[in-house]
DNA sequence: TATGAATGAGGTTTCATTCAT
DNA sequence: TATGAATGAAACCTCATTCAT
């Protein structure tokens, strides 16, 4: 007796599609919670609401289950950055920050800020998981900023010596920011000394463009103290 | 040999006391490496060259070997910058610069960088970490961080509207680096684009003390550039 | 097969609800036999023909086992007395006898009688055991005997100075009976000197009962001579 | 520098010659209190005021010391008694109320109590002990009893069919005793139901005793009542 | 003789994975 | 497709026993 109309009903159809997806955002939520060893996979079984046997009819092994994690939730975040970096105009510390803002903002709200913490977690346990990560973040975001850290030096908007490090000296924090968020942040630690994180972006952003447009030939230094 | 001697030999009292310190140190490695959950206790204790029943007459439990951990590696290295910062005098982004680099040298090159990712790692399972990771770490760092910045604003050197996030703009990357040098950089990712953890450090607080003292009253701008 | 029945195969529901029940008297035989603490929890599982982890799929650890064990096979066993003492009429002594017998038979030959052996082997490890003893065993069995005894004495039956002890003088050497049949019995000591169970409560109670209605107003002797 | 005169000083060998002895004690405390099993090797060492290691110089397993403990407590008792029930004299039900509330308290006060328990708990791991136990005390505790007991029928005193069952009615409650105040009364169980012993004794043999003259020829029924 | 650090077999418990239904 | 009972390898931890001093 069949709740639903038909055989292979809808109901159950649109369930056995959206079970990767439930699996996968159960997981992750999981894994940066507790890391991948001690997550069981009943645990994120029961949170995805199925049984631990219906896990593995999807991911043949926990394992597996963890990459698949990291390969859903990467890569589309990080590109659309890089076609709104492309497609924008203007003075570059502004077009520069819009883009961060904006992008970082959607990273560390969404899920991707938990994968950064979950790859730092676990790419010594599966390397794999390192090849992908710079294939599909390092490497794009990186060309992203230095691209247009370029820009700017190119129009003598920004004067940089080592434009590599400079968008480290950008990223990093950013990148922290969401490892933050899912480690300390997380368990309601050091209260009185919490980050918010937009005014934090926007204070990081203004400090390290003063820097990059100091010496510049013309600086655009106005664009950013309005932030 | 007096037979009422509390006095048992001098090797075996040697190897009593040098044992913990070398159990601690063996588990850094290998909870930083693995994690906590996916290191075999075993493991610590091979890797110590004891046996496994050894650990646990040094540590009452896999978790307390974890606490003791976090507490034997951390502090120290924090506490000797506090010190060597008070004491310093001159221009604050040379004197800044001269203890950033000698002391975060320092702590990247030693365990102290491995406890970093240790911490973020394992807050979330063992939240009695965080307190003493604000309390022994975030804590005495930004007081560091932020004393020497409003120094810099009191002398007219610096301008800075936020110190609090200035001072995160600063360490977020150096406590990347440390992160980093545990996870991508350990496991030969990304040997392209590795960085080198000096040279940037360099880049980074030159990019920074550039932004600072844009708009100060008395910019002592040469002193970082010979850096 | 109806997708959403929450109805998992006869067979498998049938031995679900069998397990519990398989695993206790395992447990309870074993733990009779070697002790609580001699006894692994393995050996538990096998004997009941089931795998280490099974065990742990219905008892959350050994310990609780063991209580679950006491408190399974207690009790019932007790209460049946009660209500067949209550109904019985007749002379005390005859009463009192045909109840013991039968009563003490059912017990000394099913699993209670190992329970007291258990009991006091482990009440020091774990008194919680204690209190449900005296509650559902001690209480109820003394206030069998002790109501009968008072029941005699009222009648002019018996000559009694002190209930309690009396009822222990006939309750005492029934216990000891059970526990003697899981300790020496059980390993084929004293062979020579067995005592049969039964004989022995016959000449027990018919020794007692004369001593209990010499000085009795109105002994009703006879009874008890023809057992 | 040893404390003491001389080197086989006087204080190294009164403590040499009594450590067995506290060791048997300390370790018969601990067996009966947990159990062989739940006992760890070291408890009983410390218990005794010694080393783990020194435990081994005097027995050369866990198990030999339990063997020892029993041979060590048990014999001495019973035989003390046999020899005082041999040389006694006087109307049989009189001199056994006396041997045997001497003889027990003494038992019950003393260490063998513990002996009880100890083997009744651990017979069926160590069937040695049994044939220990039969030899020195069932069989020659039967002997007295049922040596006074057909004493008494000789004598007309008593009127018994069967010695053996007699016997066992008198010893039975006794020996639970023992039992129980290792096990229950040890942990404060049932404290309103409490059993003074030496008052339960006398009750006890005044009951059996008034069901052994029931119908002999010559009752000194005198004798107990006084009691 | 006495110690207690060290060992490692063995116990309890967990959990990824399978599989009958 | 979905379940969850069952498994057993493997983790944590204990403790009887040894042995260097």
């Amino acid at each position: 007796m069949p709740p639903f109309s038909s055989d292979p009903c809808l109901f159950r159809r649109r369930r056995k599609e959206a079970r990767p997806a439930e699996l996968l955002e159960a997981a992750l939520t999981l894994f940066v919670e507790k890391g991948f060893a001690a997550t069981r996979s009943e645990e994120v079984a029961r949170a995805a609401g199925v049984s631990k046997g219906t896990l593995y009819l999807y991911f043949p092994s926990k394992e597996e289950l963890l990459k698949a994690v990291i390969q859903h939730f990467l890569g589309t975040e990080i590109e659309t950055g890089v076609q709104e970096a492309a497609a924008a105009d203007g003075p570059t510390a502004q077009v520069m920050e819009k883009l961060l803002v904006t992008w970082w903002t959607r990273i560390y709200e969404g899920p991707a800020s938990g994968v950064f913490k979950l790859v730092i977690t676990e790419v010594r346990n599966f390397p794999e998981i390192g090849e992908f990560w710079v294939e599909r973040v390092v490497a794009p975001g990186m060309a992203i900023v230095s691209g247009l850290l370029r820009r700017g030096v190119e129009r003598g908007e920004f004067a940089v010596d080592d434009v590599e490090s400079a968008a480290h000296s950008i990223l990093m924090p950013l990148i922290l920011l969401c490892v933050h968020k899912h480690s300390f942040m997380a368990c309601g630690i050091g209260k009185d000394m919490e980050i918010d994180p937009v005014q934090f972006m926007h204070a990081h952003l203004r400090l390290v463009f003063a820097g990059l447009q100091a010496g510049a030939r013309h600086p655009t230094s106005t664009t950013v103290q309005a932030a």
